[in-house]
DNA sequence: GCGACAG
DNA sequence: ATCTTGTCGC
């Protein structure tokens, strides 16, 4: 289960197009997750490092680390960004010795072009409750949202509310949520805020993307 | 037609 | 993503 690889754009466009049938937006997807992935990847060239951080839900504590050592194999495109990184993700969930109730991604999930951002992808290959949280703007328009921690505002594209743009802490740059597979918009940003306890980006995130520069460093498993 | 564009 | 030091502020 890791998806075909393609060659060119519209190949890869066609995937996507084809695999938005699959995501489950239904909801509601887990209020207290006990166990929370993040999921990252960290580049040198052609050489890459996948890695997936679980944590408890509730004291936020990391349970499991799994870091794989892999090779580019598609470049970097606006809007097909999982086809660069999924594969190695998969691989390297696919190495944890415990099931996550809820991962959270580096990037968008519905809040993209066709629909199939990086975390619609990444749940509908692993069958697990994805959600996406985006560090920058990428699709979509939306007002500011108050200064105050919890505030948002919702992230329109052609008409549809695709995600939430969310102040996770006192007068700092917001995040942009989005669903990726079995979660409710709801259900997503309030697991962004059990998660940002104290810093803009989730514990999840922040764990997953030490561990994959560190893999790098580290010459860890290779391809 | 010309930019903008998750990581 | 990655290239990159110190510095201002809570």
């Amino acid at each position: 289960m890791r998806g075909r690889t393609p060659r060119t754009v519209a190949e890869a466009e066609a995937i996507q197009d084809e695999l938005r049938a699959l995501v489950d937006l239904a909801g509601p997807g887990p209020l207290r997750p006990a166990r929370v992935a993040g999921v990252d990847v960290a580049y040198d060239g052609e050489r890459l490092a996948a890695a997936v951080a679980v944590l408890d839900g509730a004291t936020l504590e990391v349970v499991e680390q799994v870091v794989v050592g892999g090779r580019v194999a598609f470049d970097y495109v606006p809007g097909l960004l999982a086809f660069r990184e999924v594969p190695a993700l998969v691989e390297a969930m696919g190495r944890l010795t415990v099931t996550p109730d809820l991962v959270v991604c580096d990037g968008y999930g519905l809040a993209h072009p066709r629909r199939f951002g990086l975390a619609c992808h990444l749940g509908v290959l692993t069958g697990l409750p994805t959600i996406g949280v985006g560090k920058t703007a990428f699709v979509g328009s939306y007002p500011v949202p108050a200064a105050e921690r919890g505030s948002w505002s919702e992230l329109t594209l052609d008409g549809d509310v695709v995600g939430r743009v969310l102040r996770t802490r006192d007068g700092v740059k917001p995040v942009f949520v989005s669903v990726g597979h079995r979660v409710d918009l709801e259900t997503a940003c309030h697991n962004v805020l059990a998660l940002t306890p104290r810093y803009r980006l989730p514990e999840t995130t922040r764990v997953s993307d030490q561990l994959s520069r560190k893999g790098l460093i580290e010459n860890v498993t290779f391809e």
